[in-house]
Parts: C-alpha cells; structure tokens; sequence
DNA sequence: CGATTTTTGGCAAACGTTTGCTAAACGAGC
DNA sequence: GCTCGTTTAGCAAACGTTTGCCAAAAATCG
C-alpha cells in the first residue's frame, strides 16, 4: 500500500480556509474576501466567518497569499558587517525604532548581515530577486551586487539609513554629521581652543569623511589654519573604537605642540582615550577638552561626564521607515533625495573653557 | 479592451523557471532537479542549466518553493519588549552569532518583538502559524498566546536563550548565572568582605532571581548571616539600568552599617553606581568593591576598571542555533533539555581586598 | 408584488514551484 | 541489431490562497 501520487510530508498543516467555510457555513470565495476586504461582505456574515475562523484557530498561509498576490510584507534590513559598537546602541536603537513602525503597518522585519564574502551578498540577492521581501532599509555603503545581479535592479524600494546615498539614486535618512560636527568644534573654538586633535574612524568612511571636513571648516570659518588639526586613526573599523581610542591616546603622548581640544568620530574612542589619557597624569577638562559623536547614554556617567553628539536613532528609523512605505504604497509623496535629522551636542563637564 | 481574466499586477517579476528551461533547451522539471537535488541530473546538462540561469539572472521564487513544500527557510527570533541596554552589547551580539550561524545553514532570521500589548502577540503567532518561520528562538520568558492560539502549539521547534524555559518544556540555551554570582561573591568573601550590597534587577525576572540566589548560597556557604546582604532595586526594568544604580547611590547612602562589597545584576547599573557614589567622596575600590554581570568591554576603561561576569553570547547563539536546527532537521540527536555555558569572571580593580 | 440593488455561491484560473509517473531518447555492451 | 541502463521530456497534480465572472439568493424599495 503506497501513498497517493502527490503527498507531501504528513506535518501539522492547520486548518484551512475551507474549513473555516464549511464551518461558517459560506463559501471558501467569501471566507477570502471578509477576512481582506473589509467592506465586500456583509456585516452579519462576516462576524460569523470571524466567529468561525476563532474558533477553529484560524492564520492564512503567508505563503499561498504572497504567491497568489505576488507581493510580501516583509522588509529587509541591511546591516553592515559588523553589528557590534562599544557603548552606542546604534543597532538596538534602529532595530526597535523600524521594527515598531512596520508592525504598526502590517510589516516584518528580516535581518541580513552583510559581511565581505560574496556568500552573504548572495543571500541577500536571493532574498530580493526570490520575492521574500518588498523593501529594502540599507545601513550599509555598498549595495549588495555579485554576477549580474545588483540589488539596484531587483525593482525593491530601498532607502538608505545612516549614510547618505543619494548621489547613487538611493533615497536616504541621515543625520547632519558635518554640521554637528562643526558646531561643536566651533564651540571649542569659541571656549578658547586653538589647537585640536581628530580621532578618526576608518579612512574613506562617510562619517568619518563628513565629521573631518566638519571640523576643517569650523577651523576655516574662524580662520584658523588647517593645520591646527592633528589627526589619529584611520585604520580600523568603528567596532574597533575602544582600540582606536588606545592608539590615539599614545599618538597624542608623541606631539610635541599637545592640541588642548580632541574631537572624537564615537564615544567608544573618547572613553577608551580618556581613560589612557588620564593614566599620564592629564586632567580632563583642565588640560584637554573632549567631545565625541553618537550620544551613549553611559557618557553621563563617565569620569568627566563626557559630552557627546546625540545620534536620532529613534527619529531616523522613523522616517526611513514612512519613506520606504510610501515607496512600496507608490504614493507619490514628494521626498527631497536625502531627509537630515539634526544631532544634538549635549554639553558635559569634558568641555571647558581654555585655560593657558 | 480589457486586461485578461485574472491580471495580477504588471510589476518585474523577473525570469521564470519556465524561461531557463527554454533557454537552456530542456524541460521544466529537469531544471528544478538540477537546482534542487544534486544528483539526480546529469552534470553536463546541468552545467548548461546553471550557465542558463545564470545568464537570465534567475532567482527561484521562494513563496512558491515554500508553498510547494510546505517548509519555509526562516526562523524567527523573539526578543522581549526592550532591546536597549545601556552598555551591554546583549541583543546585537546574540543576533550576530545567531544570524551568522542560520546563515551557513541556508536559513534567514526574522524579528519579533514581543511587547505587552496582544497586537505584537497576534503578528508573532501570524507568522508562527501561517507557515512562514520554520523555527522560533525566543528571549523572552514569556511565550506568546492569545485568544486559543498559543506559541507552544504552532508545530514549531523553539529554543530559549538566555532564560531557562526547559520547565515549560522549552529547550533552553543559558548561561549560569546563579553560579557565576555565587562565585563572584565567594571571592568577595575571600577578599574579606562581610557585608554586601546586591543591586536588583525587576523582581520576580529569571536572572535576579537566580543571581540573587547566587549571592545568598556564597554567604551561607561562608557561614554569614542573610541579612548580610541588603538589598536596593526590583522596581525598574534593566534597560532602566543607568536608574537603578542612581537609587543605589541613594539608597546605599542611608545605609548605617555601610557594606563594602556590591554586586549588581547588570554593568549600566554598577556602572552608574558607582559614579553616583565617587560623588560622595567614597573610594573605589578603597572603601567599596564592585562587580557586575554581562561583561560590557567598556568597563575595561571606567574609573577604576570594573570586574564584570562576562556573559558567553556568542557560543549561546552557536548552540542555540545548531539546537534548533537539530530539531527541524528530525535529528534525533539527544541534548539535555537545558544547556549550561559558564560565565566568566573579570577581575579588575574594582574588586579589592577589605581593608579594616 | 414586482423591480432594483446588495450580497453570496460556485466555478475556475492563476501565482511559480516541486514531484511522481510514464514514455521516449540516448549511449553502451553483447 | 537488440537489450539494458541511464537520463530526460512531457504531463499533470498539488501547495493554499485571491480574484474575476456570472448567476442565484436575499434584502430593499416604490
């Protein structure tokens, strides 16, 4: 005795829309209809097919839906290789902020790491052009792309968090790392400082790119010269911060004209440079004024209370959100190419005044 | 004129099996062998297949593979209410070694986050019982379950991490906590200390409640009286912990018999502890030993280093990951129903020995 | 009560795969 | 040339929905 042509695996498969039918008592077409058209049904049948669907446990299949209707509702984000920062909770903060807003909108979130291996791009490439997922949120620089297939073509809605990518058509959400940065040095300025010192993340990366010039035009703006601006870093990745801010604690030892005012790309570089920094006998602020960017809550509690540049993490995963669903619904809602949300400098005691 | 009969959507929707199999001169199925089951074609044509596919950019659709098999390549991970510690690195190191290892095992993760309103609860069951998660890891005690349809009767393998759930019937990945702390405070003990100060997580949670045994067993085991151990906390949420260890400070200033050693039951909190408590003009760790539980690197460089339980997230993520795959794979492999990977003292200056 | 509108039922096709089956094509060995 | 074994073609059903269509039923209204 052998099965039918056709059997599948014997799993707990649930009940079906035709048996929510025949419970109800209606057909299988109107099952559909009352439980996604809201209005196409009669009021009174349509309690009854919920009472129905209740009570047999009911959940449409994702799958035949998607298939039938060619559409999914899960969005995916794109994280850079690395998850991992010191202190700043870049990601739990962007994750819970997306997560919520698509749940609000009926979506799910789907997480894809994006490392160096073309395996990973793969993957992602899959999940894009396999119709897994509707839209794409990216926090990477680089859009996945291996042997013809570039995420750029797989007719996704993208946007971009983070970094700003308009340049290469993709719609983005970013915070103003360039002014903030600026202002804030401009502060140093206005405290007295004339000599600065830059820690720096990986070289090339956009946030390092635009809080460098952010500094460099602060300095031009007052006209300082360029060169008052001694530079550390380079050389590793922001998941590396505690190990940048070590270097740059001993490149700062070897300076003979010692800056007075450091301006740190993340928070992680400040702690671990304060803490070297503090080991030598220098004071903070008494000899050093410090300031770094992203905002950890735990800077307040450091020794000094550090000040730091407060990411909008939350407001930022927000928008992008709003953005890639307006995208996705072909609102024409008009976006300009790339939306800023402002950081915020919160002074702390780690910034004083100059004093010779 | 009118569009045909049924006419989904003009969307892209990209070369079909049907289009390599022209392509490459052969029959549908044949295709679908050549990608599915290595063997069963012949290399040659399967090489012409591949190149075919390849030349089109074909991506197989995943919702009709899924629908057709009934098995979806997701697993879903739920996470509780809040995913923002202050320091620790919890949540985006457990979902790098958890996606890292799905990933090489051809699976994508998806996730959940479980608030406390029945909304969240309804989208995770949707997806746990409309066929699109093939899996569940959950970190969150409490199992998701609302009007008759309950997680546990989804049909699906679920693993805890973090929290032991094997009493549920939940096969369970942690860490041990009790343990780690009994012995974190037998070395107070034998560094002299007699009276201790346990920071508290919410009341009631799996991980105070076990660390606070913990402490307990240390002091009976040393033969020194409970009420050796005050205690401050239990009203606020660890990601709440920047707060707690704010009340601490208070809390512990009103103390008459000062303890000199703390335990607290997460880094943000001794964190924060004891820069409240350096206000006040106490030492540490002259007149106060300090450890704390997770292991946050930042702790590295506070003032002074603290000691902290490092926790094993990654190898937690590995384990928890080839569990679940175990058991959708049928295998039969036999795991205890909790497994235990130990955490692991640092020792830094915050933890000294009493001194009289 | 008859005419008109609203709501359902029933049918069937479609979404893009996988998979079992039979028969045909092909190559090799006798 | 014949047989045998391997490989492929071709067909068709199935996965569980959604959706257009038309007719039937029910409700509404004058």
């Amino acid at each position: 005795m052998k099965n039918n042509k056709d059997m599948p695996i014997e799993e707990h498969s649930g009940p079906l829309m035709a048996d929510v039918a025949r419970l109800a008592g209606v057909a299988i077409s109107t099952v559909s209809r009352a439980l996604a058209n809201p209005g196409r049904v009669n009021e009174k049948t349509r309690a009854k097919i919920d009472a129905a669907a209740k009570q047999l446990g009911y959940t449409p299949n994702a799958m035949a839906r998607g298939l039938r209707v060619g559409k999914s509702s899960t969005v995916m984000i794109i994280l850079p290789g690395s998850l991992y920062y010191g202190v700043s909770q870049v990601i739990p903060q962007v994750l819970q902020s997306i997560n919520k807003a698509l749940l609000q909108n009926g979506y799910t979130l789907m997480i894809a790491n994006l490392g160096r291996d073309a395996e990973s791009e793969r993957h992602i490439l899959d999940l894009a052009f396999g119709g897994t997922v509707r839209g794409v949120i990216i926090l990477s620089s680089k859009l996945p792309e291996v042997d013809g297939r570039s995420l750029a073509n797989a007719g996704l809605p993208i946007v971009s968090m983070l970094l700003d990518m308009s340049d290469a058509g993709v719609p983005s959400v970013v915070t103003n790392d360039r002014e903030a940065v600026r202002d804030a040095t401009a502060e140093m300025i206005g405290m007295g400082h004339r000599r600065f010192f830059y820690i720096a993340g990986p070289r090339g990366n956009y946030h390092d790119v635009e809080r460098h010039a952010g500094a460099l035009e602060a300095l031009r703006d007052a006209g300082i010269p360029q060169d008052a601006l001694s530079l550390s870093g380079g050389d590793l990745d922001y998941h590396e911060g505690f190990e940048i801010g070590i270097q740059a604690a001993a490149d700062f030892a070897r300076l003979e004209e010692r800056p007075t005012a450091v301006i740190a790309t993340s928070d992680d570089m400040a702690i671990s440079f304060v803490s070297r920094i503090q080991q030598t006998g220098l004071r903070i602020p008494g000899d050093l004024s410090v300031v770094s960017f992203d905002g950890a809550p735990v800077c307040e509690f450091c020794f000094p209370p550090l000040s730091t540049i407060e990411q909008p993490f939350e407001e930022m995963g927000e928008i992008a959100v709003a953005r890639l669903l307006d995208a996705i619904g072909q609102e024409g809602r008009e976006w300009e190419p790339c939306v800023v949300i402002r950081s915020k400098l919160i002074l702390r005691e780690s910034m004083a005044p100059f004093k010779s």
